[in-house]
DNA sequence: GTCTATAATCAGATAGAC
DNA sequence: GTCTATCTGATTATAGAC
């Protein structure tokens, strides 16, 4: 038999990306990281931008292909969403978040909740940007509003004990304190200078001041 | 003549709408009132999520009829954008924000900043959640990027003068601040107990830790 | 697993009657 | 100024060949 050129009706016959031929970039095919690829979509544009059409020319196949291996748009979110969520409850649920004083409690949460933001960037990313559109993603607002919440709650019993200034309302200043963690996914991207310490940083600014004298 | 119902080829004829009936909310007609309609329903829903259809509805006419008082929808967020720039860019003239020491400046700047945001607030929300899908919001975002780089030049500024700490990257610092400040839009809504004092305590919270001791 | 083709719906925007 | 009717194109999702 020769070389010949795969005929077309060869079950073998794969495109070029599916046979992954050197130098072209490997294709993802696997729900987790067609996950990847739509999360990164999602931040970009904005979950309600994105369409279909554009998820599957990111992953390099057709919209019908893509559909072949998710269920749906909102599926996406929901999956990305879990991960977000699932990461960020895990913190409270650890050691140091649980024992201690409200105050220590409090700095090992933020510590840790930045940790797990810069890990989990896209994920998180996508969860703080939600605007209840969907069952989705009330659903996952909801869940979010518990985590601040438990935060808040630290926050009060922390100015109850005098443990932190009591001139500013205890739920102002929760809100302001988790709004000052959340906005780093704004402007955060791993690598860049300046953030080798960024948790610790955080952390400083919120109990010292971020513009306190030197 | 008898008081015949309204025919429908009498021009005087009108929605009960249109009549502003006793009881019946009065309509919005003029382009600055759709303006504030628009706006609203594009903080509820998200630009992208949110249609013209929505929009009228939310105004009380058709979709056609609300064509005829606009030009389309990226007009209105132009519109929008430039109302929330145009305050933010106000305070960097102001008197206190050109003068004294780079810390003065900052604390003044920062103060007005969010009551700029507080009496702004709609229009401030919608600039801050833009995703760059369009021209013209690109262009804002670019605008945004300025305010934020005069900020981090006085935060660079305090930081080479001793004026406030150096054990943080200055940019990152500035960035924090900006997060703080940015994300009041989030919760913040006019007359929530504990926000009497809000442009101070953020002032406070960033110059001393929002969660500094007592 | 991938593709082309297409259904069904909804979007932004306009025409023209009244 | 408001309306009904419509155009045009994009969107989510599916059918079915290969």
């Amino acid at each position: 038999m020769s070389a010949a050129p795969a005929e077309p009706s060869t079950p073998a016959v794969r495109t070029r990306r599916a046979r992954g031929e050197a130098g072209a970039r490997r294709p993802v095919y696997d729900a987790a990281s067609l996950l990847t690829v739509a999360v990164m979509e999602f931040n970009a544009r904005g979950y309600d931008a994105t369409s279909m059409e554009d998820l599957s020319r990111a992953a390099g196949i057709t919209k019908s292909s893509f559909y072949h291996h998710v269920s749906g748009k909102e599926d996406l979110l929901r999956a990305a969403l879990e991960r977000a969520l699932d990461g960020l409850f895990a913190v409270l649920g650890e050691r140091y978040a649980t024992t201690g004083s409200p105050l220590d409690r409090l700095r090992y949460i933020v510590r840790r909740q930045v940790e797990v933001l810069q890990a989990e960037l896209p994920y998180v990313t996508l969860l703080l940007r939600l605007r209840g559109n969907t069952d989705t993603e009330r659903w996952a607002m909801g869940r979010r509003r518990d985590f601040d919440a438990t935060i808040a709650n630290l926050v009060r019993e922390a100015a109850v004990a005098g443990q932190v200034r009591e001139d500013i309302d205890p739920t102002v200043a929760a809100r302001l304190l988790s709004g000052t963690v959340n906005s780093i996914v704004e402007w955060y991207r791993p690598g860049r200078p300046g953030t080798e310490a960024l948790p610790e940083d955080v952390v400083r600014s919120v109990f010292e001041g971020v513009l306190a004298r030197g």
